[in-house]
RNA sequence: GCCGCGAUAGCUCAGUUGGUAGAGCGCAUCCAUGGUAAGGAUGAGGUCUCGGGUUCAAAUCCCGAUCGUGGCUCCA
């Protein structure tokens, strides 16, 4: 951590202002964790029955700077964990008497959920902590691990950004607390450049693209979470998930179709039930008793494809696909634009194979995720994902340990940037997880990858080996896109909705300069829907509109570059005589002979 | 689910201390036939998200629901 230099120092130090100007406006706030993150701090308070709003926020910086002008330099106290702890009960500290007591028991904090890096304070690893470290400076003074800079002059600029609810120590069942975020850095530009991105990136978000590009919508009527997609956004939808298809496809994989509904018996055999039970939209049958749900993943339906007939291992692998809408009963808090939505299109494929198979077919499943994030002009990492030692896992520990290993060796022989956490695993097995960067440097879990040793066995598939024995293949998850919903939600905040032409709705629009040209704009349509571009994506039709209104020509390129269209072709009478078309994309504008005209589409 | 914040025309938004609504864009009609980012005129369009309450009177104040949004928690 680069917790010693200058910015770092002064971030922590302004948490310490920061608490100390709440305390001076709400003198019976409880402090909670302080912590140093990205662009600046949190603090997390408790005010009761009192709720800070973005109104309060003048208030907040008015007392943080007089604190700053005062000029109080940061004092390092060092205190016996007994004398702290009775410092927290004199002055109704709760929580930070809490994080005291953790530290004289364990002399760290035990809720492995926060680690006392983020808690910012003093750990050692002797087994109990004698001493604490406090900062003091003017009247307020706080359990803190330092460093710290020496005056409160030295702070730099900062802005109080949002305010908004945390559970204490990050625990649902925890008492919710009041997380002030503040923005700081070392100089105005900084920060204002700071704020300058994060409006770049409003502008880009793909819930105000989508509306404007008509990509999507929603509807009270039918329901939160629930997005339905326009004919521009169907377009996109078909042609990705045709691109993902295609690629998996070019590595054997066969596409298979499964039912909305299901029995809730099949997600009891999976151990879906007693996991994610209350997330499952459940139906009722009126003819029969079954209990129903509409499917929240495809892998059980898979298993009961593989599971339909006997298999040799000279079968395998078995690679199916299919992409398909799941529904998730996700909670109501969770959902947002694209990213977060209760119908879910995975273009999802399951490998069913030989033990020995595994490390290769890792391997070409790795390569359909650099292969598309490649053409989206992504740049991919993985965080290999493993359990933890908590009990949310099932299947035998060892093999765990055997299929996380295989994970790493795979990611390492295809050469991928990675990076390895732990309780990020499925229940039934760890994880590859394809992180992409977008065009402004925010990245985004897109596609997975899953080893699975459970479901097989409890699906009881088999195969029979060399040797006439049975036994039970390796089910490996994977899907490119993701989720559909959630892919498109980054590539548009990606493309900033310029779509590249392949994709794009609407790729061509032919724009009239006056109702003279008909002919020869019926000329020009007729060689655009002859051409069939076959990259990235095989047989992609060309997708293109006239827009012959009566407008100026000024208003048609308007309309055109707002809704993004990548190439405008300009026809006029001039264009008419000289048998050509005039081409303005966002490189500029060319002339091309009509003869020329396909080809020239054809290299978009 | 939890803690905040919000919802006014198709879109983006204004609406003063409570007195039943405005703009721009878009749309329609007409005029203008125009060569590179809005040609002009006229017009239509609102149960102020929904349901209660307070009040002589509610877009405005209060409560609830729905939807959205910033976080927290969760994510097969």
């Amino acid at each position: 951590m680069d917790e010693n230099n200058k910015l770092h120092m002064m971030r922590h130090s302004l948490a310490h202002i920061t608490a100390a100007a709440v305390q001076k406006n709400w003198p019976d706030a409880k402090f909670g964790v302080g912590p140093v993150i990205e662009n600046g701090f949190y603090y997390d308070i408790d005010l009761g029955d009192t709720k800070i709003s973005k109104v309060d926020f003048a208030k907040i910086e008015k007392s943080m700077r007089e604190i700053i002008k005062y000029g109080d330099d940061f004092e390092k106290i060092e205190l016996p964990i007994d004398k702290a702890i009775a410092w927290a009960k004199e002055n109704n500290q709760p929580y930070k008497e809490e994080l005291l007591n953790d530290l004289k028991r364990s002399g760290t904090t035990i809720a492995k959920d926060i680690n006392a890096e983020e808690l910012g304070i003093a750990t050692d690893d002797e087994s109990i902590i004698k001493n604490v470290t406090f900062y003091k400076n003017g009247n307020f003074m706080d359990l803190c691990r330092g460093p710290h800079i020496e005056n409160t002059k030295e702070v730099g600029v900062f802005k109080l950004m949002s305010v908004a609810g945390a559970y204490w120590r990050g625990k649902e069942t925890n008492p919710q607390m009041q997380r002030l975020y503040v923005a700081v850095f070392n100089t105005q530009k900084e920060l204002e450049d700071y704020i300058e991105t994060l409006e770049q990136a409003k502008l880009r978000d793909h819930r105000k693209l989508g509306k404007e590009l008509d990509i999507y919508t929603t509807s009270l009527l039918v329901g939160s979470g629930l997005p339905l997609f326009t004919p521009r956004g169907t377009i996109l939808r078909d042609i990705l998930s045709q691109y993902s298809n295609q690629i998996r496809i070019g590595y054997g994989f066969e596409k298979v179709w499964t039912p909305h509904i299901t029995k809730i018996d099949l997600y009891k055999k999976s151990g879906h039930w007693d996991k994610f039970g209350d997330e499952l939209f459940l139906v009722n049958s009126q003819e029969t008793d079954d209990k129903m749900a509409l499917k929240p993943m495809n892998c059980p339906h898979h298993s009961q494809i593989y599971a339909s007939c006997p298999r040799s291992y000279r079968d395998l692998p078995i690679r199916y696909l299919e992409t398909t809408t799941d529904y998730r009963d996700e909670k109501t808090g969770e959902l947002g634009g694209l990213d977060r939505v209760r119908s879910l299109t995975q273009d999802d494929s399951h490998v069913f194979c030989l033990p020995e198979q595994v490390e290769n077919e890792i391997s070409n499943l790795m390569a359909t995720a650099s292969e598309l994030y490649s053409t989206m002009k992504m740049k991919l990492r993985v965080r290999l994902s493993y359990r933890d030692d908590s009990n949310a896992y099932l299947g035998d520990k060892s093999l765990w340990e055997s299929a996380q290993a295989q994970l790493k060796a795979a990611v390492v022989l295809n050469k991928l940037e990675y990076f390895e956490q732990d309780g990020e695993a499925a229940f039934y097995g760890p994880k590859i997880d394809f992180m992409a960067t977008d065009a402004i440097g925010r990245e985004h879990q897109v596609a997975t990858v899953q080893l699975d040793f459970v479901q097989p066995s409890r699906f009881n598939l088999q195969y029979i080996d060399s040797e006439g024995n049975i036994q039970t293949p390796v089910m490996i998850h994977c899907a490119i896109l993701g989720s559909i919903e959630r892919f498109l939600s980054v590539f548009i905040e990606h493309t900033g909705g310029w779509f590249p032409f392949w994709v794009a709705p609407e790729q061509i629009r032919i724009l009239t300069i006056n109702n003279t040209v008909s002919d020869y704009v019926d000329e020009i349509k007729t060689i655009l829907n002859k051409v069939v571009l076959m990259k990235p994506v095989k047989y992609n039709e060309l997708r293109f509109t006239v827009d012959n209104r009566n407008e100026s020509l000024g208003k048609k390129i308007r309309e055109a570059t707002k809704w993004k269209v990548p190439v405008q072709i300009i026809i006029g009478q001039s264009d008419k005589d000289a048998r050509e078309v005039s081409i303005r994309t966002q490189n500029g504008e060319s002339k091309i002979k009509l003869d020329d005209l396909a080809e020239y589409i054809q290299n978009q």
